[in-house]
DNA sequence: CTTTGATTTCAATTTCTTCTGAAATTTCAG
DNA sequence: CTGAAATTTCAGAAGAAATTGAAATCAAAG
């Protein structure tokens, strides 16, 4: 009987996509990603096409309010991509389907977010320290000096990170597939 | 007037550690971290010593069952060190002062943590997708392809990355510093 | 073995974040 | 301009996560 097997088909299909999308809403919550945000992010990908927030609303079980304020997110950080179908009024969503540019819109986003505040702060933390001058115990002086070193050596190393983010991350998408097989290849 | 200058000084080092420390609980908590583990740790690795867990109490004014458990994790993760004095009945801890090494840990102990679990979770969504037998219309048989690509390809980079990790971060501790020098050498 | 000092555990609490839902706003067709 | 259909906003509710603190446990010294 072809229905029923289209009908286990499908049902097969559904639960494999759930699983993603559960799985998808754990992983963004131990990274600091509300569960319905990366929820909705994977319900898009999985999916593969656009999609309305009521089917959305639908399908995932979350309020409308919920829904139009994550896609705005996911559209400002370029994964979620909006469009409009001629002849309707609602906007529709599709989510970024190369894996790789994916990585890197969320690799960028991160960096602008919170690496790059983090480096202002150290720079922050440099002007408060007290400068290499000659005075105090000797144990002083080196404890001005250490000190000095713990940031200068974080500062570089961030720094580092974030010029190497801007060159394989910059533009295009494909510069983290091409950073991960190079670095790949050289064993 | 020497102890003014001292004076000074120390306040302004006190100053910068504070920033340190504040900045980078902030971060933390953005990454999922909690506000105060991430601090204890930047305390412990601005002093560059060895502190009991009164010291980071009074320091940073956490409660002593907070002090304990977050200990315990970054000891797991490799991040921080226990060590005794001897005759001295309390633990000590130290962070790791090595920023590369620091960084690995960090990379990791996450990737144990949630990128094996997502990789396991990526199976089994595979498992659960129907294959492409060849029933049902010529949509559904397409859908069910597309499907299997969209876990494919995350799944792909999902195990390169984690396969990446595997070299530069293990054992040792300086490989992710190779890594990044060498990306940075090849533009 | 007992005492003392330290650490661990965990239920209760507090704090913070996320989510909801309805009102306000915007958009567009007619 | 008007009204229908959609989106956005945001105050409050719900929920999740972090933190406390005191009792239980453990460990070393005597």
């Amino acid at each position: 009987m072809e229905s029923m097997e289209t009908t286990t088909h499908q049902q097969g299909l559904t639960a494999s996509k759930d699983a993603f999308i559960n799985h998808w809403g754990e992983m963004g919550t131990s990274w600091g990603v509300p569960r319905s945000m990366a929820e909705i992010h994977a319900l898009l990908f999985i999916e593969g096409r656009g999609m309305c927030s009521d089917e959305i609303m639908d399908r995932l079980q979350v309020s409308r309010g919920n829904v139009s304020t994550t896609l705005r997110q996911l559209a400002e950080w370029g994964i979620v991509t909006r469009t409009r179908q001629r002849g309707d009024r609602k906007d529709y969503f599709e989510a970024e389907q190369d894996v790789w540019t994916l990585l890197s819109l969320i690799v960028r986003a991160r960096k602008r977010r919170e690496l790059e505040p983090l480096l202002a702060a150290l720079a922050e933390a440099k002007n408060l320290a007290p400068g290499p001058s000659t005075d105090g115990t000797k144990a002083e002086k080196q404890a001005r000096k250490d000190h000095l070193k713990r940031l200068d050596s974080m500062d570089d190393a961030l720094k580092r990170l974030d010029r190497l983010s801007d060159r394989f991350i910059g533009r295009g998408g494909k510069g983290l597939d091409v950073a991960v097989r190079l670095l790949a290849s050289l064993l």
